[in-house]
RNA sequence: GCCGGUAUAGCUCAGCUGGUAGAGCAACUGAUUUGUAAUCAGUGGGUCGGGGGUUCAAGUCCCUCUGCCGGCACCA
């Protein structure tokens, strides 16, 4: 038997029999670790117990102190004690995948009857017992065919599948938990007892296609959360709380932002004080735009199907849309119009009349562009998925030459803009071509080779995001996330060969000939909805003050100092601050009560004695102690507080 | 759109196996002039999401539509 020689972290190195395996090393270490080991890195791949290791290798054995394998372990061993157990409780399930995610994993079933949310606690039951069996788990590589017979024969249609999708070099691992087994890549514990029993907890069951394809029949999905022990499950129980506390519908109805109602789904009924923010927001954008080169337009929101059939949008985009029939008594048929679900098709048309010159480009054309898309039912979320929008959209009219400085100056004018709204990091997205698009394979090359190049020289780090770019070009996706960690997209930028082309954009080069601009299509909030309910999710309600509806609220202690409190009003708003008095029978806490659950960021308090000496007692959201100032000192502080950061 | 859940007063929720609606807060009225996260008392308020059905009787059971919630799919 030849010997291999493994390295330890420590550096030192040890020899072995070829085909030792990693339990084998960590028990001639010592008897606890060998008990205490979970799994092991061979080469920095993580490595399970029971793999050998044919050559000489780095090792590191890994026990519940390293974090990162002992997550991954405890959710993916949970993931088969769950299959396990609900194939105990219902045996006519078929298992299918199970993977570990970001905080537990989820399992895909298929089975006739629903699972119930009363079900979960049966099963979360069994899981108990199973863990407290210390059930071992075992692991052999199959043969392909012996697996994909043996499947057959138990009739597991999708680990059939699932076979067949497994490369033909790759090993196909058999996994036992006690007497139930599963297909799985593997590593896993040494036995279901090093599970923490007090650290899960089965979150629900949904719908989800098989491999993603609606075309399939849909399965039951049980997903769950797993942690190292049981305060790091509680911690995480508690962080979904006070999540659900900065949700953007419950903020947006406490704060008295906005509504929605059934009569308009997916559209948002803006009260006072989220329009005061969104219009904030929008004077924001306006100076930003203006200072960044671009000029402000607006464009009709029914429009006709010719341009949308020119366009490719009625082709490729149809069902999204509003479609308006009118029936005018004298015409031969009907006008056939629908809604604007993007800008870029009028934004052509408005370049494409007279004749634009190189001199011209980049042409930076922006709209804040109330847009209408029927999104499917299922979509829609709050205000962050909706059917009618407002995107800061604009459309940047430039040579292929141009595309890496106007992409180099878009990241840097979306990055200051995020800056000032308070987002100190965003992740980025690259997304390039989907099945369904329109143009040729030359076009997308080009798109995508420009746009990569461009963001690569911007400095900018992208994940990539194979598939997901729009119809007609690839784009950079700038991802914020909500109060749960969901991603949204918010900004973008889409290089676009297609549309010009389509709508027969020209502009005539230095040569004195036509020629075919880019367009970037590109939108730093993306929609104004989404960006607002990002926004109150990230600061909990708690805006920036500049953005606040309600800025500060004069409360009175004693009905003599009414008078007073309209003067201290007044002379803010004089100031710029968006104020308002509070002036009723009521106590000071009551008020100061109320108004904290508004989110008001500050509350001047006025009785005898701030009347007296012309003063106010200012208390700021999320502070116990008050403070007494001049009335001219609160004034001149708050309308420095007020003004929008650019300005500053 | 799909799977599951859900819909009772402005809000949060109760209403057991069917017998014709209740609480707290809010609102309104009155008293209280109050010092930093809920002053006290009284009053009003619901065709139980819409439609249909079963039944002597439906908030409760069944069907259906719609909205919402969680995922999937789709996407700013």
């Amino acid at each position: 038997m030849s010997q291999i020689s493994l390295t330890f972290p420590d550096g030192n190195a040890r020899e072995f029999p070829a085909g030792t395996t990693p339990a084998e090393v960590a028990q001639s270490i010592s008897t606890s670790l060998g008990k205490k080991a979970i799994s092991a890195s061979v080469n920095g791949a993580h490595w399970d117990l029971q793999w050998p290791i044919d050559a000489d290798a780095q090792i590191a054995i890994h026990t519940m102190q390293d974090e990162d394998q002992a997550l991954e372990l405890i959710r993916h061993d949970f993931a088969h004690v769950m299959a396990r157990a609900v194939q105990e409780i219902w045996p006519d399930t078929k298992v299918t995948i199970g993977p570990v995610t970001e905080r537990g994993w989820f399992y895909d079933f298929d089975r006739q009857d629903p699972f119930t949310p009363e079900d979960l606690g049966r099963i979360e039951a069994k899981m108990k017992d199973i863990v407290a069996a210390k059930e071992p788990v075992t692991t052999e590589v199959w043969d392909r065919a012996r697996a994909i017979a043996h499947y057959e024969e138990l009739g597991e249609p999708y680990k059939v599948e699932l076979i067949e999708r497994i490369p033909e070099d790759a090993p196909i691992r058999m996994y036992w938990h006690g007497d139930w087994q599963d297909l799985c890549r593997g590593p896993h514990l040494q036995h279901t007892g090093q599970l923490p029993a007090d650290a899960f907890k089965l979150m629900g069951v949904s719908g989800a296609y098989w491999f993603g394809d609606t075309s399939r029949p849909m399965l039951q999905r049980v997903q769950g959360v797993a942690f190292k022990n049981r305060d790091a499950l509680k911690a995480h129980l508690t962080f979904l709380e006070e999540a659900a506390k900065r949700d953007h519908r419950r903020l947006g109805r406490e704060m008295d932002l906005f509504h929605m109602q059934e009569e308009a789904p997916g559209q948002v009924f803006w009260h006072p004080n989220g329009w005061s923010v969104y219009t904030t927001l929008q004077d924001y954008m306006r100076r930003q735009q203006r200072a960044g080169g671009y000029v402000e337009v607006n464009t009709p929101q029914v429009v006709d199907r010719k341009l949308w059939e020119a366009s490719g949008h009625w082709e490729k985009y149809q069902e999204n849309m509003f479609i308006v029939e009118v029936d005018e008594e004298h015409a031969r048929e009907k006008a056939i119009n629908a809604l604007k679900p993007m800008n870029c098709p009028c934004h052509v048309q408005i370049f494409n009349q007279g004749l634009k010159s190189y001199r011209d480009l980049p042409l930076r054309m922006a709209e804040f562009g109330s847009c209408n898309r029927y999104e499917p039912s299922g979509a829609l979320h709050g205000i962050m998925r909706v059917r009618g929008f407002t995107q800061d959209d604009a459309h940047i009219f430039c040579t292929e030459e141009q595309i890496e400085d106007e992409t180099r100056r878009f990241i840097d004018f979306l990055a200051r803009i995020y800056r000032d709204l308070g987002f100190e990091g965003f992740k980025v997205k690259f997304s390039d071509r989907p099945d369904v698009r329109s143009g040729s394979d030359d076009v997308w090359d080009k798109s995508e080779h420009a746009l990569r190049a461009a963001t690569t020289a911007a400095g900018c780090d992208f994940e990539l995001n194979p598939g997901e770019g729009a119809f007609y070009g690839p784009k950079l996706e700038f991802v914020l996330t909500d109060a749960i960690g969901r991603d949204w997209q918010c900004g973008t930028l889409q290089v676009d060969f297609v549309l010009p082309e389509r709508l027969d954009a020209t502009y005539i080069g230095a040569d004195g000939a036509k020629h075919r601009p880019v367009m970037l299509h590109r939108a730093v909030l993306g929609s104004f909805e989404r960006f607002i309910g990002i926004l109150i999710e990230e600061h909990a309600g708690k805006l920036p003050f500049w953005l606040a509806p309600r800025q500060v609220v004069v409360a009175s202690i004693v009905s003599e100092a009414d008078d007073y409190i309209r003067e201290v009003v007044a002379e803010l708003q004089k100031a710029g601050v968006r104020a308002e008095a509070d002036l009723r029978n009521e106590k000071i806490n009551y008020k100061v009560r109320e108004h904290s659950v508004g989110k008001v960021p500050v509350i001047l308090a006025i009785g005898h004695r701030e009347v007296e000496e012309r003063t106010v007692t200012v208390r700021r959201l999320g502070e116990k102690q008050t403070a007494v100032t001049s009335l001219a000192d609160i004034v001149s502080t708050l309308r420095a507080e007020a003004t929008s950061p650019d300005l500053l």
